[in-house]
DNA sequence: AGTTCGGATTTTGTATCCGAACATACTGGA
DNA sequence: TCCAGTATGTTCGGATACAAAATCCGAACT
């Protein structure tokens, strides 16, 4: 009975199992940003033919994760400070709206589990494992997309993960900042929690505009490091 | 020498065309909401063979704009009240992040230029023409978006153009709404002039605010109509 | 009469194939 | 020696071909 359940209406698509393959290398830092991607050489590893390899590259590209010029090839999405900033003005209000929304999600149950993320937060902190940090700093903040129950913020999830994953090297989070944010995540957890959405909304906001001036300010210091 | 430059490094893709022309038919109503899609068929209707088709089709997909069900087929998104407000959600935050940024814009011209869409507007609006409107409507808000200057706000017009021109059903707009609306876009615009960048971010969500309203009130309404 | 089973047909999903554009290496000339 | 032009191989984009699943339809059975 149960075992049916398992496979009703389950036929898989290549193109979401290689799509989502890819997103994972690429989130995973497997393939450094502005790097070509090459067909037939993707094809082969992932031991598929082109057809549906052809098809995942143009999901992620409208996705935005990869770039691709016509005749020339697809290669991941080459990132500058510009792209950075743009990100995260975007991401102010996305993941403002789905602290609003996850605050008034009427699963208090749900609300209350937000909780325990500080833990695992807090783990990576400890001994400090800047890989661990930013895995679990993503986990919080689709946790709250999730939360919300809005579909078409929850197709935004592709944005947090760039944000926090790919565009690491703007990122380069450091165990101060970590903290700093921690705190923050406990701030916007507890008003969640407390069903306020206002106030989520708000801290969620400036929780991102923080980070965006924290990566703002490092660039600047470190272009002239560079030229030093 | 001009006639060159059109040609630079501008190899068109199939898969762009055929993507942006099943958008605007969709745009269009061409497809009513749920419309299942044939791939044979279509691609006979475009002249084109199925692969180009299928990118398309993908894209269309991870835009919200057709849903698949993997084995059986692909039809335009089935729109029903949930999705038509968590859309609009979406929008309050988009629409304010635009009219922000907008306002915040360096290019004093372009955003002077935007007063000159309230003529359209109100064209619309004397002999009214829903049609018109729509269109009109929709102008105004991608101009917004578009002189915001963020690419990857840009990438959410599709969002833009579902809650105006697909969910039209729900939409249902009316003269003395329309006016209304208009008034609503008149102030913003105002505040973009003058470069206020909370102000028109302010009235840009609550005027999404006042339409989600009006949608969700017309629903019930229409609810206890169709009951009665 | 309604329902269910089985086969034919359609339609989707994947693989293979082909032509054309792009990149690169080479040759010849200044 | 350096540059232009050409030739050659590679890679992409699109069309066709094939396999498997889903739908459709009718006949047989309850």
């Amino acid at each position: 009975m149960e075992r049916a359940q398992v496979n009703f209406r389950s036929r898989v698509r290549l193109v979401d199992e290689v799509a989502e393959e890819l997103r994972e290398r690429i989130y995973a830092g497997d393939y450094p940003l502005g790097t070509k991607l090459h067909q037939e050489q993707l094809a082969e590893d992932l031991q598929i033919s082109r057809t549906p390899l052809r098809e995942a590259l143009r999901v992620l590209e409208s996705e935005g994760l990869l770039h691709s010029e016509p005749g020339r090839g697809v290669r991941v999405v080459p990132a500058d400070i510009n792209k950075v900033s743009a990100a995260y003005q975007l991401r102010e209000v996305l993941d403002g709206l789905a602290a609003r929304l996850a605050a008034e999600s009427r699963d208090a149950d749900a609300r209350a589990a937000l909780a325990d993320s500080l833990i695992d937060q807090r783990a990576a902190l400890d001994p400090w494992v800047a890989a661990d940090y930013t895995r679990e700093n993503v986990r919080f903040h689709l946790a709250l997309i999730a939360l919300s129950g809005n579909e078409y913020l929850a197709a935004e999830a592709p944005i947090v993960r760039m944000t926090s994953q790919v565009f690491t090297p703007f990122a380069l989070v450091e165990p101060q900042y970590a903290q700093r944010a921690v705190a923050q995540h406990e701030r916007i957890i507890e008003a969640v929690i407390a069903g306020d959405g206002p106030t989520a909304e708000r801290l969620a906001r400036a929780h991102i505009r923080s980070t965006m001036e924290r990566i703002a300010s490092r660039q600047s210091s470190g272009q002239a490091q560079a030229r030093a």
